[in-house]
Order: C-alpha cells, then structure tokens, then sequence
RNA sequence: GGUGCGAUAGCUCAGUUGGUAGAGCAAUGGACUGAAAAUCCAUGUGUCGGGGGUUCAAAUCCCUCUCGCACCA
C-alpha cells in the first residue's frame, strides 16, 4: 500500500519571506506550490502583492498565481475547489505539495472544508447590495431581525459584510445561513503539516516599510494607474492599491499613501497572525534561522 | 519692539455660564465558514506649555515667563 499523501502548509503574515522558503521546500521535495493567497491570483496585480516573480516560477511551477481577470470575483469555496483538483494532479505524480499563502480563511476552506451550501442569486444579492447602500445599518438590522431572526440572535448584528450575505442568502435560498453552518471537518485523502513562519515584531514590521518601498521603485504606481479604471471592483480593495487611487484622487500626497501602504501592511501581517496563532495544529519557525530548511525537514 | 491668536492623549482637535477632561486617526489586543490584503469588536492617566495668584473648587478667570503663527511697526 503507497505511503499517504503529503501536503505542507507554509504561512504567515505578509513580507515574512514565505515565497522563497516556499520555492527551496518544494525544490528539495521535487514538486510545486499552489498559493493560498486571495489576490495573487489576478493578472495586473504583480507588485502590489509580490506574486512569484517569472524566474522563481520557472524553478518551481506555481498554481493560483497571474490566472484570473480581476473581473472575477473569486472567493474562498472557489479556491477550495481549485486546490482540491489540483492536488489530485500533483499527487498523482509526487509525494508532497506545497501550499504557500497568507489568506486563512483560503487555507481553513483547503484543509477543513467549507460547509456546502446553496448559491446566492446575483440579482437578489444586488438588490439587496443597493437597499443597504440606499438605506444603510439600520434598514439592514431591522430587514434580518425580521426575515432571519436566527441571524439576527448570533450577535454579528455590527458586521455589514456578514450581514449582506446572510440576508441575500435567506432572502434567495429560503432558509437561513446559519442552518448551513455545521463547521464539520472535511476529510482529507491526504496528510497535513501545518508550518508557520515568524519573525520579531519590529523585524517584521521593518521588512513591511522596506518592501513597500522596493514595491514603490518597481514601479507600483504605474500598476495602480492601470487598474485605476476597475478601482471599484472588490478585488482592488486591497492594500496597496486603494491607498494610490486615493493619491491619484487627491485626496492624499503620495508620501502619504506611502506611509499609508505601510501602516495598512503592518495591521494586515496582525491580523493574520491572529488568525494563524489560534490555530494549535501549527508548528511555528523563525523565517530567517539560518537551520530553517533542517527544522522543517524534521517535521516532515 | 507692539498687538492679536494659539499651546489639551503619539497626531489633528473638542471642552458649554469655573466642579480635577473627550472625539477622530494612530497604537495594542481580539473576532471572523463564500467580499477575507475584506469586514468588524474591545482598550483613552494625559505634569490640560512652565511658574504664581483669585476661589471651597481652574484646562476654564488674573499676572508672568517660554515657544509657535499672524498682523502692525
């Protein structure tokens, strides 16, 4: 009988320099990475989230990077299944894969699954997108303690974004949200090693203002003039780019939107280590110990 | 040199007729099952520029000094 599957999980905050030691992982494995990262995935949006360079991408082949329109909204059941069929591919021919990415809620939906559900109607889901922007919080908390009372009752009643989809969700499917929330755990035909890396909070912080600056001499600014025209699209509500459309709006000095990148950055890396540290099944090394590749061959 | 205005939380500022201070932003911590680089929640002791005075009580009134800004010379 063949051995299990192995799938290594490589995350962390932002700038923490997970690309590289994810390229010499896989290398010494002889296999390829797929990216957990909710913007990488779109063309166009090449420095302001540090996708692979060509180069590293010809060491190792990645997947999920530079391969959708930013029109398409994708989201976490997307990469799910994206993932999924596309570890049945490498594990068809290695032992091990590599997943290399910051978003948490992409890595929870690969290795616990989301819960199945129903899709939202589009056009319920816009009409209810327009009312709220019509009519604001208080229509929105007064239309779900009347039409989804369960909802209503689970207290996320001050988070607009989990709002607008719970409503359009009872309003098209019938049945509240909250009766598809199960939180199972999928099965997976396959091992997982969760691997996180970490640097000192000042470091981390350093390498963010560095690399915003590096971004900036690539040519960042250049990047976000092009996507300008498609500023309102979800997907370019990332940091990076809404702080230089603000610039390019004048509503700000470009030094300003600089030390704004950076500020954003910086929150951004907390909030995924939050995300990340309350996850126990994870092992956690420092990015830059010089015996990194050892301590993770170890853990394999 | 003269006059006026200002000096309050890391930053920008509120502070009503005197009752020992509060917002936004930042910062820190946290939540988060289909927008997740998103969205949201919690946390505010600071010689109220220094010194003196009036008062039971002063960020608030008076005097003085220091520093900024503006205008007049």
């Amino acid at each position: 009988m063949a051995e299990q599957k192995k799938l290594i999980v490589i995350a962390g905050p932002t700038a923490v320099g997970k690309t590289a030691i994810a390229i010499e992982v896989a290398k010494s494995l002889d296999t390829e990475i797929i990216s957990a990262d909710s913007r990488q995935c779109y063309r166009g949006m090449t420095i302001g989230t540090a996708q692979p360079s060509a180069e590293e991408r010809a060491i190792v082949p990645h997947h999920f990077v530079d391969c959708y329109d930013v029109q398409e909204a994708l989201n976490a059941a997307d990469f799910e299944r994206y993932a999924l069929e596309k570890l049945e591919d490498i594990f068809a021919q290695h032992q091990y894969a590599v997943v290399c990415g910051g978003t948490g809620l992409y890595l929870k939906a690969l290795c616990e699954g989301l819960d199945d559900m129903p899709a939202i109607d589009p056009i319920i889901n816009q009409v209810v997108l327009d009312h709220y922007a019509a009519k604001g919080m208080d229509w929105m908390c007064k239309e779900l303690r009347q039409k989804d009372p369960e909802f209503a009752a689970m207290g996320a009643m001050d988070n607009p974004a989990r709002m607008l989809r719970a409503l359009a969700f009872k309003l098209s499917v019938g049945t509240s949200i909250v009766q598809y929330r199960t939180a199972v755990k999928k099965d997976r035909p396959f091992d997982i090693i969760n691997i996180g890396l970490e640097l000192p909070r000042e470091q981390l912080y350093e390498r963010i203002n560095q690399r915003v600056d590096i971004m900036m001499q690539q040519g960042l600014l250049q990047e976000a003039q092009q996507l300008y025209p498609q500023r309102h699209l979800k997907n370019l509500q990332t940091v990076g780019y809404a702080e230089l459309f603000a610039y390019l709006e004048n509503k700000m000095t470009i030094a300003q939107a600089v030390e704004k990148i950076k500020q954003h950055s910086r929150n951004y890396a907390k909030r995924q280590l939050t995300w990340f540290k309350k996850d126990k099944a994870f092992t956690w090394l420092n990015a830059q110990d010089p015996h990194l590749m050892a301590k993770i061959a170890d853990v394999l």
